[in-house]
DNA sequence: TTAGCATCTCGAGCTAACTCTAAGTCAAGA
DNA sequence: TCTTGACTTAGAGTTAGCTCGAGATGCTAA
């Protein structure tokens, strides 16, 4: 089963315009055509758009998951060194998501803040209403 | 106590010309200056600052940051809608820590991939190279 | 066969968030 | 007094990642 480009657009939640940015940028090093030059996705391909996605989603710059691709297309060869890859990246990952709840804590105080009648009232007595806004329980 | 920007964009890992950036924009509506001209950060100011770092680093842009500080100088009256803008930004924040553990997982996956030396060997065997790379066990 | 639609390439344009430069002010120390 | 260094503003420049438009091509249904 083949997909068109805007079948995968749509699977992706990308635009069309944006596959062809990802292929003119060199993330889809593989993607064959058909006998008019439309581009063809197969379902290993699928594969290998959500696999771009998930190093674009976590915050991998393009010109990196360029040099991914890069390596990829090397074969074997390249494989210690797109290991090392990952396994950087995934502490990068592990850090968003500390860092996410971190400041996730840092909102729950707001609402709760907010959830206050006392604290709201406060608000408008202070001379500086930052004062209110940042003064937590 | 009180800092100079150099100071907080030290705390903060910004730049100086970041802090200021963030000022033009709207982002600090209180921060006080000293018969020079410089600008001057409170300890409650820090405060502030560390919010508009919270809300910048899960993602909300800027010009949703300074309507923020735009309804926080109106007091109390704004009090309401403010709790409701923390309490949609905070599920968003969860979708975030979500999607990156979607995403780890996938990256865990490739590790592993990357682990087994039978799959490397493959690598090379398989006539389009993305095959190997998109075959998880 | 003609209209309509999806695709293509190439290249320009856009937005967000900085980032930097130039030219100037000010205060403290040698 | 002079120099040094941190601060100031206004405004231009940069980067990443799209996003769009023009003009061409090719399939498909009426």
């Amino acid at each position: 089963m083949n997909y068109t480009i805007s079948d995968v657009a749509g699977m992706f939640n990308l635009s069309v315009h944006t596959l062809r940015y990802y292929d003119k940028e060199g993330l889809l090093p593989f993607i064959s055509r058909d006998k008019s030059g439309n581009r063809v996705f197969t379902a290993l391909d699928l594969d290998w758009v959500a696999l771009i996605c998930c190093l674009k989603n976590t915050g991998m710059p393009i010109k990196d998951i360029k040099q991914y691709c890069d390596w990829a297309k090397e074969g074997s060869i390249t494989g210690e060194i797109r290991k090392d890859l990952f396994k950087k990246h995934r502490t990068t990952v592990l850090k968003q998501i500390e860092d996410l709840k971190k400041n996730l804590e840092l909102i729950d105080m707001k609402i709760s803040f907010y959830e206050n009648p006392e604290n709201v009232q406060l608000m408008d007595k202070l001379a500086c209403k930052v004062a209110a806004e940042t003064m937590f329980p």
